[in-house]
DNA sequence: ATCTAATGACGCAAACATACGACATAGTCC
DNA sequence: GGACTATGTCGTATGTTTGCGTCATTAGAT
């Protein structure tokens, strides 16, 4: 039933980013490892009004699409902002609103 | 079930825009709207591989969220870009990841 | 008035997302 | 080794999204 691939590479690419963005615990996922720097790992847990299994699930989402990498660090494990690849993912972003954004409509 | 209104409202409400636009149908949508500058209507349907229903139902949740205007012209509809809303959730947008991207995270 | 065309609303089925408890794994500490 | 802790995986229930056929509505054409 899905035709998502029935679309241009580049806006299946632009969804799935924006998919991951959808939900407030993973933008505050986000919003918590830019703001605690230090990469800080499970007080996530303790900082989103989730579950634990729940934020772990989001946590994957993130790494899934590589926004957050995690490193085991003995029995804790470290997630932080994968910077690099966010910023690749809001150059698409911007890419395709600048378009849009400039569309100077009069209706 | 759903716990997002748990969550800071401007994470919710960036999360509700990163939802409208997270299918490729709905991206798909602002751009020929963006290019097609006429603000022509239901060739959206011819332009877009789905049906027509479906495409009506992108249009509204497109809509919904105060991205898109229709204006009915007769028969017709003439679907065309919101770009004062679209600039004010980009606002938001920015602000967030403003935050997220000077984080100089090293791990 | 009747026919046709453009469109949205409704309802359904399949797929996917969300939330979480229970269990599994693997590192630490004694 | 055994207890404990931090974390991931699995299963499952419930909710949401996607896609589309059918029907209703409204405007224009004959």
């Amino acid at each position: 039933m899905n035709k998502s691939e029935h679309f241009e590479e580049s806006l299946q690419e632009l969804a799935r980013f924006s998919r991951c963005l959808a939900h407030p615990a993973r933008l505050a996922i986000l919003k918590f490892l830019a703001e605690s720097r230090t990469c800080i790992s499970g007080d996530i847990s303790d900082y989103i009004p989730l579950g634990r299994t729940t934020v772990s699930q989001h946590l994957k989402e993130l790494r899934k699409l590589g926004l957050i990498k995690g490193e085991i660090d003995g029995l804790k494990i470290n997630y932080c902002l994968n910077c690099d690849e966010i910023r690749e993912y809001l150059r698409l972003f911007e890419k395709y609103f600048d378009d849009i954004k400039n569309a100077e409509i009069t209706c």
